[in-house]
DNA sequence: GATTTAAATGGACGATTGTCCATTTTGCAA
DNA sequence: TTGCAAAATGGACAATCGTCCATTTAAATC
């Protein structure tokens, strides 16, 4: 069982964490000091050496929870859905564009972090590896679309799929961070479907996935 | 005539500017203090806050600056191609996944500016004017394509088809971000052009645009 | 209740930040 | 060539940065 103590002690590292992450969503990275963090967690100055080593690290490790967030929450909508192939894409394209993951805080982390990733190798390395995982999962389900639409070369085809659907919805995340309060997420919606129904008109229409018969 | 004095002047003021994109590319906008940027330009620390009164209008000018330079690329590729609404769209893409453009600097320092975006009023500014401009004008390709391609609703096919587009090459730049050494431009403009060959079979095949008969 | 010890505190510290201006340099006009 | 003014210099300055540790607090154990 877990002493009071250790809860404490965990309850503080969390807290700051979340103040890096809210301090980066509302001033940046730039502004995101020793002394902004522990007046947001409400601990002491000493905190951040005695849990993390140094401020670096703490916001590395910010960084990392704050990707492992958003791959839980993707992860937890494909749990609710159907096994076919469309169905997986149809829930990670909503997903990703949801008001729970597309919002305000997630994309002003994310950008910020990104901004950071060339020259910071620990933010880059998580980086990746959400890209990975998430492009693994939608390859897979582009596989099997391909293989049942009997394209020629259905791996290249997946492939190609795969990779115009991150892009796109990460050209969506960019859309929204620039115009937060005019972006439309059903206009970006029906466009990913509209380019993955030109791809493959038995699988999808504006609408999302389609059933098979 | 522009006098010795002016002359020198003005270069100065460039070389500031210029030390700020370097410095940004190479350390990040968070490294990037007065000492390093007056380092760079070989210039004394008095400079930054007599020619821009400070070093946040200069970062701010530094990103205006850069900005503009991209979009510049992208105008002068297009008066070297032809009028049709699949040339201009083709040189667009092309441009914009090219060595010239999309390079490790111009990302590095984009991406850096975009982090702030959120934060800092000015540099959202122009990050919108530049979309704006280059918004309208694929708009504007898209609308000649979709009115020759008869498809139902052209206007909104127009749009979709621009917001994919720009989404989907966004999308490259992050990529290329995140994997600047595997990333393959060949491959990144085979997808753009299967999403719009797959939109607008007679506009445009996986090689880029179509002559119409 | 007394003792132990892990956790948390908060201020001292040197380094670095951006701003600003008294001084020096230098191009140009008289 | 001299005098003037614009431009450039570089150090002083207060403010803030992140680190670290001597001290205090309080949970856990005896």
């Amino acid at each position: 069982m877990t002493g009071r103590r250790q809860e404490i002690r965990e309850r503080n590292r969390l807290s700051l964490i979340e103040a890096v992450l809210d301090s980066v969503a509302e001033k940046g990275i730039s502004e995101t000091s020793v002394s902004e963090i522990i007046h947001r967690a409400e601990l002491s100055r000493g905190m951040i050496h005695l849990h993390f080593g140094g401020k670096d690290n703490l916001v590395d490790e910010a960084a990392r929870y704050s990707s492992e967030q958003y791959y839980n929450g993707i992860y937890a909508l494909l749990e609710t859905t159907g096994q076919t192939g469309q169905e997986h894409i149809e829930m990670i394209v909503r997903g990703d564009l949801s008001e729970a993951i597309l919002n305000k805080k997630n994309v002003s982390i994310w950008y910020a972090f990104r901004g950071e990733a060339r020259n910071r190798a620990a933010i880059a390395a998580f980086s990746d590896t959400r890209d990975a995982k998430l492009r693994n999962l939608v390859f897979n389900a582009f596989a099997r679309i391909a293989k049942e639409a009997k394209v020629d070369d259905p791996n290249q085809v997946a492939r190609d799929a795969t990779h115009g659907t991150l892009a796109m919805l990460e050209g969506m995340w960019t859309d929204y961070l620039l115009h937060p309060d005019s972006f439309d997420r059903n206009e970006a919606t029906r466009i990913v479907f509209r380019f993955l129904s030109s791809m493959f008109p038995a699988h999808f229409d504006l609408d999302g996935a389609l059933s098979l018969e």
